[in-house]
DNA sequence: TTTAGGG
DNA sequence: CCCTAAA
């Protein structure tokens, strides 16, 4: 099944390759030139030969629009004429990109590459996603050329690292890396600078968290749903795919990008995060970060936001509770970390609750990391411990639910997400069968059965 | 490294 | 969701 995906994937790959070939292959990267220009009031891109063009239309045009719209909403005071829009869009989508990369080439061991390209997509790419999902779905599905459609509406520029992956992989593009290479000497003091400053902004608008990332984090969501419905991501990765190239050809027309492109790469989410608490320590005195140096590389990212930095977490907070001992501060350090401590929940769909049910039916309660492996495999964010903890939580809200349905049903306010009654039987059955311990709060004997009425006739197994 | 349990 | 301890 994982070297069917892989295989699979490759073959997409090499759609793409053999398509570049005869054409440039960046259908719809006309809109995004023209976007590219306006940004950076220098066009001169003759790189839209595009054959294929035509096939997108409308439905395209739209698409851009809508993106104008979203980017529009979010003009946060910093400048969004030469850097902020992209930004905006380089966050967020790259979550999306990577979740599904990570599901489908977590063979591949560059997963920094892989990650650092994330970062730079768009969040106007899930919004677009967010939105018209199902129909972008059947689109990719037709090949690399649709999917083409879709990815040039995220940014324009991006990693140098994805395009070095991708030579490995298929030797997507090679003129996209001496490229690369070039914009990094060039750029690179200028694209720190500017990338610093954003992130001051950032901050200082919006707390560790921007608008944002939720909105991405949410469409991403939705895709989520998607995508795990039926547990199969393929029409993505040749969206992914047919993105880098479309990256690729930009950069290799545009020199300027790669200002953007190096400051967009570089910091993530994670490390805003890390970047804001790191101030805050600043500010009592301790730890000092030059923001001109290069960027600390977020430590340990290979996923989106279940890079789980530990060490570092643990050392702030370790200087955190020092300054604090020391200086009067006590409370607004300690609110605020306490703030940002739940950084990136993903919302629990239901499809992704059947599935747990139905994982823990199968191998039974415990084996969560078989569960992860076999059910959840293409969801990255979604830890084994993940799993157990939504199951505790299942548990403990199926049970609530059948005690106090008539309740619930009155009040239906109370019940934010009901949970479907044949969901909550399920979990009813299981935890009867596979009692979980802690959890339920009748004293029962171990494996007897739960307060189900009905007498299935339950046998202990001692 | 995975599980269990607590916060 | 995060963290830690124990296995």
């Amino acid at each position: 099944m994982e070297t069917d995906r892989k295989s699979h994937s490759m073959k997409k790959l090499d759609d793409v390759k053999c398509q570049r070939v005869d054409q440039p292959v960046v259908p719809g990267l006309d809109d995004e030139v023209t976007e590219v220009e306006h940004l950076l009031a220098e066009p001169k891109i003759e790189h839209v030969s595009v054959d294929g063009i035509l096939c997108f239309g409308n439905e395209n045009i739209e698409k851009h629009l809508k993106m104008e719209d979203f980017s529009c909403a979010f003009d946060y005071g910093w400048k969004i004429s030469a850097g902020g829009l992209d930004s905006i869009r380089g966050r967020g989508g790259d979550d999306l990109k990577l979740e599904v990369l990570d599901g489908l080439l977590d063979e591949v061991d560059e997963v920094d590459d892989i990650d650092a390209a994330h970062d730079l997509s768009g969040a106007c790419e899930d919004f677009l996603l967010d939105s018209e999902f199902p129909e972008k779905l059947s689109e990719l599905d037709c090949g690399p050329r649709e999917g083409s459609t879709l990815c040039n509406s995220s940014s324009e520029s991006h990693s140098p690292g994805f395009s070095g992956r991708s030579n490995s992989v298929g030797g997507i593009s090679e003129s996209s890396t001496a490229t690369v290479r070039e914009s990094n000497s060039e750029n690179g003091g200028l694209g720190k600078r500017v990338g610093c400053d954003l992130h001051h902004n950032f901050r200082r608008k919006h707390g560790c968290q921007g608008p944002v990332m939720d909105v991405g984090r949410s469409s991403i969501e939705h895709m989520q749903d998607l995508d795990e419905s039926d547990d199969d991501e393929k029409p993505l990765v040749s969206l992914i795919l047919s993105n880098q190239k479309v990256k690729s050809s930009v950069k290799v027309t545009k020199g300027d990008t790669l200002l953007r492109q190096k400051r967009l790469r570089k910091p993530t989410r994670r490390y805003i995060e890390e970047f804001s608490r790191n101030s805050n320590m600043e500010e009592s005195k301790s730890h000092k970060i030059q923001p001109q140096e290069e960027f600390p590389q977020v430590p340990s990212e290979s996923q989106p936001w279940r890079g789980r930095p530990k060490k570092i977490v643990l050392k702030s907070d370790y200087e955190l509770s020092a300054s604090e001992s020391e200086d009067g501060r006590k409370r607004t350090k300690r609110s605020k970390t306490a703030c940002d401590r739940r950084k990136h929940q993903k919302m629990w769909t239901l499809a992704e609750v059947i599935k747990l049910v139905d994982g823990i039916a199968k191998y039974g309660v415990g084996r969560w990391t078989d569960i992860k492996k076999l059910l959840f495999a293409s969801s990255a964010y979604r830890t084994p411990v993940d799993l157990r903890d939504k199951w505790r939580n299942l548990l403990r809200s199926s049970s609530a639910q059948e005690n106090n349905r008539r309740e619930v049903e009155t009040h239906p306010k109370h019940a934010v997400r009901p949970l479907p009654k044949p969901v909550v039987r399920r979990i009813c059955e299981l935890a009867a069968i596979h009692p979980y311990p802690k959890v339920s709060s009748v004293n029962y004997v171990p494996s007897s059965e739960q307060p189900t009425t009905k007498g299935t006739p339950v046998y202990y197994s001692a």
